[in-house]
DNA sequence: GCCCTATGTTAAA
DNA sequence: TTAACCTAGGGCT
């Protein structure tokens, strides 16, 4: 569930609260225990996220990569240095945040015992972090590393992302621009909620063929995906709506109804024009648009 | 308890 | 296009 900003939010965290750390891996689960004893007692170098993949360095050559697809989450602990994020990946909760406000226990005294779905636990001196769910979780070489990353399209949240790739990606196709915001091989990072509101916002139809988009089409999906993905890593929430669309509330406070134009949101009136938001299921993925804004 | 849902991806048919 | 995979919360009975 969560999207590209929330991955980069993940990077952040690991490089504040590991990097440079000697880390015990373990599963309590099982299911990567082979991958945890390769990385077991190594310390922790640069992690760094390319769409909704994470990729954790690690001192002796080697990278963990995690995809969290729809279920997987990260839980941290431990001392004042763990502060901050408590929980990332799959709300399980409406308008749950990120940022855990929660404040920890004074004197960190080791990990709580795992639950018997983690997958993979990392505990350094200082803290640690439970990582159930994931789609993906196993070590990469730095060469894999390269070729993961060659299969995937532009990151709008990485600076040297060339959105060229995209642009000429969406120009060859006529498969609906709703569907190829999905992929990432075209584009990483963007999920079901930024293709609906990046498409609303710029009051582009989903089911228009990527091929017949203006170059100022492309651009402006590029740029507002990009505007809208630093947000979601600013906040560590999905806030797609202008100020004035939700007036009083903070991007940081609003809920759900004021947070998003069309997603979740069938059924109701759009804030713009007043037309009834639809919903479809599109290649197994539900739609969401504004059927008199977006044409 | 049981059913539904979910910010995802891949493989098989 | 469908199924499979992975997990937990909420609403219901």
């Amino acid at each position: 569930m969560p999207e590209g900003h929330s991955i980069h939010r993940l990077a952040r965290q690991f490089n504040d609260v590991f990097a440079g750390q000697t880390v015990e891996v373990t599963s309590p689960q099982g299911r990567f225990s082979a991958g945890a004893q390769l990385l077991d007692g190594a310390r922790v170098g640069d992690s760094f996220a390319h769409g909704k993949h994470l990729f954790v360095g690690f001192d002796n050559g080697l990278y963990l990569n995690v995809h969290l697809g729809i279920y997987g989450a990260w839980t941290f602990g431990g001392d004042e240095q763990f502060q901050g994020a408590s929980s990332i990946g799959a709300p399980r909760r409406v308008g749950e945040r990120e940022l855990g406000a929660d404040v920890q226990p004074a004197a960190y005294t080791g990990p709580p015992a795992p639950k018997a779905t983690v997958r993979a636990r990392l505990v350094s001196e200082h803290g640690w972090a439970d990582l159930v769910g994931p789609t993906v979780c196993r070590t990469l070489t730095v060469d894999e590393v390269a070729q993961v990353r060659a299969k995937l399209g532009p990151d709008p949240l990485n600076d040297d992302a060339d959105p060229t790739a995209f642009f000429t990606a969406v120009s060859k196709t006529s498969r609906p621009i709703g569907v190829v915001l999905m992929d990432q091989k075209v584009i990483s990072g963007v999920g079901n909620i930024f293709r609906a509101e990046s498409l609303f916002r710029q009051k582009i139809d989903p089911l228009r063929p990527a091929k017949s988009l203006s170059a100022e089409e492309q651009r402006g999906l590029w740029e507002d995906n990009k505007h809208l993905l630093k947000i979601g890593v600013r906040v560590g929430r999905i806030i797609t709506t202008e100020p004035q669309d939700r007036p009083g509330i903070a991007e940081t406070e609003a809920w759900p109804e004021h947070a998003n134009y069309v997603y979740h949101r069938q059924g109701q009136p759009c804030p713009r024009c007043g037309s009834t938001i639809a919903v479809d299921e599109i290649a197994g993925r539900k739609l969401y648009w504004c059927p008199g804004c977006q044409v």
